[in-house]
DNA sequence: TGGGGTTGCATTATCGATATTCATGATGTT
DNA sequence: AACATCATGAATATCGATAATGCAACCCCA
């Protein structure tokens, strides 16, 4: 996906496909469709029903709800079924704060391990939003979203630390999607990453830290504000 | 488990059982030997070695590897098998970082909601833990430590950060024991947490954060100190 | 000798069928 | 009427076999 990605980048290129095709591609339809709410908050799925939608056997799709259950977007009961996660102002907002604190206490590594294919790679994702956006297609600028400040943070070389990041982006993207307004500026959302990549471009780890931190805490709007640690909801 | 569970609580009580139990069985067994490095990091795994092993079928095995990788016990890599995770310092010591986070930020919570099955329960977990302590069995004390700090913060009600706290406790004690002398003081590491429980029944928020932080900070021994954020490994 | 296609092997991914589990509601007892 | 017990059905959990995948060694030919 290296060169040509600028034009020709698809979702699938960016959430590694740890599962062969079936499951992979079930996974990502479920994911796309609880992140907009197609599917609703503590709705109930059942393996079969889902098998006999996707054409696939019971077990692919338990694999696909496994992975699901991993990012916490289901809910699964030993054979109780599985049920579509809430969606809390509470918890978006501890997530939030969470993602913050990952993303900008590790920007020193980030740095001294940054490369030409990190920038390469980062330009690439932006440019997937820019496409996205231009298309009006606002999950899909939601998905290269998370995939830019994922690779971001995987320069810092802490993996048992990215899944949390990784968990943090979706939930953040998903509260953000299920109870706002669609966006409307689309364009303006990509184009906020810039400033990001120059500061990373120089080098520059305190404005990179500094404008990381407005960007995340600028995402989504809880009406008080998000400098506390959590009560007030 | 309720009022027995002062002589009975077993490892199966706590760790809530998902699936039933063969694959459960099979995964808490594997998550023992990587905790305790008789699963040495990078090994690799396959999972009809492990149905043999263990006398159950490929996808039994497959279903505990999933959960494990959901722990970052585990890498997967499609069609090439799975490894035991690496255990690095430096993911360790910013594991540590997000866990007191997490555990310190939400007390507020946790006391507003605290009553007597919280506190009954926690009772509960030192109690296994002290029996696990007796028993010389410094395993069997971790899973009811990572139990007993599950269990408070479960209290503050934010079901999407708890994953993220259960994580950074499972690496938490990996790490100490992988890297540390055997603790020959597990009555007193037992003990530790009476000063806990003390000011949750006095609902005394402040002391309960700054007892919890010193919990945490010494929990492993980083060599230098944990209060940066990153770097110096 | 060295490059490029091909085959073989180890492993995971998927399937279809069967066993197990758990909540629920019916049934009978006091 | 309250309660325990037992059938029932819907769902997951497990199995054994087969398909698909990807790597590496091999072979063939210039």
């Amino acid at each position: 996906m290296a060169v040509e990605s600028f034009t020709s980048m698809t979702v699938s290129d960016v959430t590694p496909r740890r599962t062969s095709k079936r499951s992979h591609a079930l996974f990502e339809a479920l994911e796309k469709e609880i992140v907009l709410g197609t599917l609703a908050p503590e709705q109930a799925l059942t393996e079969m029903d889902l098998a006999q939608r996707f054409g696939c056997s019971q077990g692919t799709v338990r694999e696909a709800l496994m992975r699901l259950n991993e990012e916490g977007l289901v809910h699964r009961l030993p054979n109780r079924g599985t049920t579509v996660a809430p969606c809390q102002a509470d918890d978006a907002r501890a997530l939030l704060h969470v993602r913050r604190e990952v993303e900008c206490s590790y920007l020193d590594r980030v740095v001294a391990r940054a490369d030409a294919v990190l920038e390469r790679d980062l330009h690439d994702r932006l440019n997937a939003m820019r496409n996205a956006a231009r298309d009006g297609d606002e999950y899909r600028l939601s998905v290269f979203d998370r995939a830019f400040h994922r690779r971001l943070f995987e320069a810092a070389e802490l993996p048992l630390v990215a899944p949390i990041l990784s968990r943090c982006l979706i939930h953040n993207h998903r509260f953000k999607i299920l109870k706002s307004q669609p966006n409307r500026e689309l364009e303006a959302t990509a184009e906020r990453h810039v400033p990001i990549l120059d500061a990373l471009a120089k080098r520059d780890v305190e404005t990179l830290r500094e404008l990381l931190s407005h960007h995340i805490a600028t995402i989504v709007d809880f009406g008080p504000d998000l400098s506390d640690t959590g009560e007030s909801a």
